[in-house]
DNA sequence: GACTCCCGCCAAAGC
DNA sequence: GCTTTGGCGGGAGTC
């Protein structure tokens, strides 16, 4: 069939063009004119014209995409044109016989001009973006691919892509409606919230961690983690994401869906409407739906067809002006990227409905999950595989998400009133979607409305720490003590007037974010020995909060487009959620890596995407909030309540969505990781106490805590005593809190004093300790001297009432920051 | 030599 | 059993 067609088509592709290519507009322009054009009139010969005149890629491009519009040649005109064609086919081939080898080929459309995209633009002209329901919108695939000059095989890849954004939808055999546009914001919407459910931002986390780890892997390993992460995954896949009333009826869709270009599509659109900014690599696409698909992909052979597979999609996604193509340049050199240029999708606005309120009165758990379940079908097919970044111990986690969400949801002081007027997404996807298995979508839900709670509630707490973030910092700013009466604090992503530098616990689990005055250069901590982590400008700042997106991108420049970086402010909040992957399996190489690509101009780096990220949010911003995470750590153990174990999950959501903080780690796998982006120097850190605030965050829950709600200890009265002293809790307002991380605070700008301290580790005194303990929880490893296990780091007090950090370790969500001595 | 991606084989699904 | 779909990868054109 496919000789058949070109045997007969080359003829006729021959005879549109030659008329068209001394066409003097541009193909956009001529697109537009198209209506207006003329029948085509008797080609001259080619034979004539060839020689003198060869055609330009240009001049075909405009050719042909006058050619394809349906306007130019009614119906009747195109059956007398495809009759010609045939009239025309043995002059043609004739023709072929008089000209030489050479000759015949320069004769032969350019590779360009039958470029898939090129094609796409052809097919998209024929119809309206925005067709009216009276208007015949049927498409029938013979007649196009006949009109087009083309194998029909090509009418399905654009018709594929189409048919991912909802732009037309198989009727019957050979036959397709034509939507256009009129479903494409829903669709991305829904794309956008699979997305996110599917944690596509963490998978590219992940495989630019990957990378990273790869580039500069010293012995070749792989990170087991992370290779682990795909296994785990192996089965993973996703169906295709419909629209109510846009169902797929075929079994053929159903059957080859793991693998359709429409579901691809789909996956490529989400890397899109997921990413910030919104530029993705094809490299890092075609590993993420290899990743989906099965380890064993990772072959180059597979690798390469993804790519193909992503090139041809990326055509149609270019026609439909939805993507444009990029490049960015990494330490290995350019590679090629789209930028998505579609229309920004705003958060779902009943998400965000929820977000603003959910803190106080969640909506009806039913509710909440309702759109997800009605924008993806089948999203997990198979309940019992995991999701690609799921880790084995997140699940658990999950689950006390839920329970959690669900105690919260049901809680007496939870009413909460959803717009229906901006509830856009529940009329958009009624119960014909709501296909997708409700748990896993249940827990993702729960893990993005959490981090998203945690945002609202930081972007009201924590004051203007939100710089970065328009819509958080124009919000009122709330009391400080405010903060502390909330039962979450949410690292500010940004850099801030006040930097969150320290988290003391509390016996209900809430911890403490102090932050750094603005005034103080935003030294977080020290790294051993002798170096210290040095605060960069915001945009720096920005750069560690994706150290995953910036450092492990290494992007330094988007070739093609200056505003590569998205400033949709829209994003802004939704880029909170977006941290970097926890990494799994860091390692002392990664830190040794990561100060190589400080010297190696990293921070050059970030300035350069300063634009490009200014509006990115960050979790780690130059003086930092420093979470205790271990909600998982360990296990539900730590989960002496649900309140507890809420708040941890919140945490872990907020701060490091998707696994980071949330899978046990070993003390070796709490190494250091995405350090690239610090500078660091020796210094000590210390806070002045008239230089903190303090907000709650969510407390450590360590497995042992059984006793947290014991008598406070001394650490807990410090904690009071200070917090009180400096005005972030109001004087009566008691505190209760685990011995634990303290604020202590020194008059010295540019340092700051932390402590942390166990439970479990009544020797560690919330003042004085320095009695090295072995680290049992991911709080304890947070101070933990890189010497080794029995090295806990504890605060020691300073004479002028400060306290010093000792050498040790610090852990930051997804990273470690290495304490070094004085 | 790497990047792009057209082309059409051929198998699965549909009818 | 024929037709429709569409996965797939060779390999040519382009950069």
């Amino acid at each position: 069939l496919g000789a058949q067609e070109n045997h007969s088509s080359e003829p006729y592709r021959n005879v549109l063009k030659t008329p068209l290519k001394q066409a003097a507009t541009s193909p956009l322009v001529l697109t537009e004119i198209q209506p207006d054009c003329q029948p085509l009139t008797t080609p001259p010969k080619p034979k004539e014209i060839l020689p003198a005149d060869p055609w330009t890629p240009t001049s075909n491009l405009k050719m042909l995409i006058s050619a394809a519009s349906p306007e130019i040649r009614s119906r009747e005109q195109r059956r007398e044109l495809s009759n010609n064609t045939r009239e025309v086919l043995q002059p043609k081939h004739c023709l072929q016989e008089h000209l030489s080898g050479d000759e015949y080929e320069k004769s032969q459309p350019s590779r360009k001009e039958k470029s898939l995209g090129l094609l796409c633009h052809k097919f998209l002209a024929r119809y309206p973006d925005y067709p009216s329901t009276a208007e015949n919108n049927f498409i029938c695939l013979d007649e196009v691919a006949e009109e087009l000059n083309v194998e029909r095989r090509r009418i399905y890849d654009i018709v594929n892509v189409l048919e991912s954004l909802h732009m037309v939808s198989r009727l019957a055999k050979n036959r397709y409606v034509w939507h256009g546009r009129h479903n494409l914001s829903k669709t991305l919407q829904a794309l956008k919230k699979v997305g996110e459910e599917n944690k596509y931002t963490q998978q590219i986390q992940m495989i630019k961690k990957r990378e990273y780890e790869h580039e500069f892997d010293l012995d070749g390993e792989r990170n087991e983690e992370t290779a682990r992460s795909f296994v785990s995954n192996e089965h993973s896949e996703m169906s295709f994401v419909e629209l109510p009333g846009m169902e797929f009826r075929a079994a053929s869709v159903n059957s080859r869906k793991d693998k359709s270009l429409r579901v691809m599509s789909q996956k490529f659109v989400m890397l899109f409407l997921v990413s910030t900014p919104q530029i993705v690599s094809l490299e890092v696409a075609a590993k993420i739906l290899i990743g989906e698909d099965q380890l064993e992909d990772l072959d180059k052979s597979k690798f390469k067809t993804k790519i193909r597979r992503l090139y041809d999609i990326a055509n149609v996604l270019s026609s439909l002006e939805l993507i444009k193509k990029v490049h960015v340049t990494e330490e290995r050199g350019r590679k090629p990227a789209f930028k998505w240029t579609g229309p920004s999708v705003l958060p779902n606005i009943q998400d965000t409905k929820f977000e603003m309120t959910s803190t106080t009165c969640p909506p009806p758990i039913s509710e909440s999950i309702t759109s997800k379940e009605q924008c993806s079908k089948n999203l997990f097919p198979s309940r019992g595989k995991q999701n690609f970044t799921r880790h084995p111990s997140l699940i658990k986690l999950v689950r006390s998400i839920e329970n959690d969400r669900r105690m919260i949801q049901s809680a007496p002081t939870s009413p909460v009133k959803m717009s229906a007027s901006s509830d856009e997404n529940l009329s958009a996807f009624p119960s014909p979607m709501a296909q997708v298995p409700a748990i896993t979508a249940h827990q993702l839900e729960g893990q993005s409305k959490k981090a998203k709670e945690m945002k609202m509630k930081l972007s009201g707490s924590s004051l203007e720490c939100n710089l970065s973030s328009p819509e958080v910092a124009s919000k009122p700013e709330p009391p400080r003590s405010a903060a502390l009466t909330q039962p979450l604090g949410v690292c500010p992503p940004s850099h801030s007037s006040l930097s969150p530098v320290i988290l003391p616990h509390t016996h209900s689990g809430v911890s403490y974010a102090v932050y750094l005055q603005p005034s103080q250069p935003h030294t977080v901590t020290t790294y051993n020995p002798g170096f210290m982590l040095q605060p960069l400008p915001r945009a720096n700042v920005t750069g560690i909060k994706s150290i995953n997106s910036n450092v492990l991108n290494k992007i330094t420049t988007v070739e093609g487009d200056s505003q590569a970086a998205t400033d949709d402010p829209t994003k802004s909040l939704t880029a909170k959620e977006r941290l970097p992957i926890k990494s799994e399996a860091p390692s002392q190489r990664c830190l040794k890596r990561s100060q190589e690509l400080q010297e190696n101009n990293l921070i050059k780096r970030y300035k350069s995407d300063e634009e490009s990220l200014d509006t990115s949010l960050t979790f780690f911003p130059s003086g930092y909030l420093i979470p205790l995470t271990q909600c998982t750590h360990g296990n539900k153990a730590g989960f002496a309540n649900k309140e507890r174990a809420g708040m941890c999950s919140v945490q872990h959501t907020a701060y490091s969505p998707a696994i980071a903080g949330v899978i046990p780690l070993t003390a070796p796998e709490l190494k250091a990781v995405n350090i690239p982006a610090f500078h660091i120097t020796p210094l000590n850190i210390m806070l002045s106490p008239t230089s903190i605030a303090a907000a709650p965050v969510l407390s450590n829950s360590c497995p042992n805590s059984s006793n947290t709600s014991s008598a406070q200890n001394p650490g807990s009265a410090i904690m009071n005593f200070t917090l009180q002293n400096i005005g972030l809790i109001p004087a009566g307002v008691h505190v209760p809190a685990t011995p634990a991380q303290h604020t202590p605070a020194s008059s010295q700008p540019g340092t700051a004093s932390l402590r942390s301290e166990n439970v479990n580790l009544p020797e560690e005194k919330p003042s004085v300790s320095k009695e090295p303990q072995e680290p049992h929880t991911a709080t304890e490893n947070f101070f933990r001297t890189p010497g080794g296990p029995n090295t806990v780091s504890p605060l020691s007090a300073n004479s002028d009432g400060t306290y010093r950090i000792s050498q040790g370790t610090l852990y930051i969500p997804q990273r470690k920051l290495e304490v070094s001595d004085d």
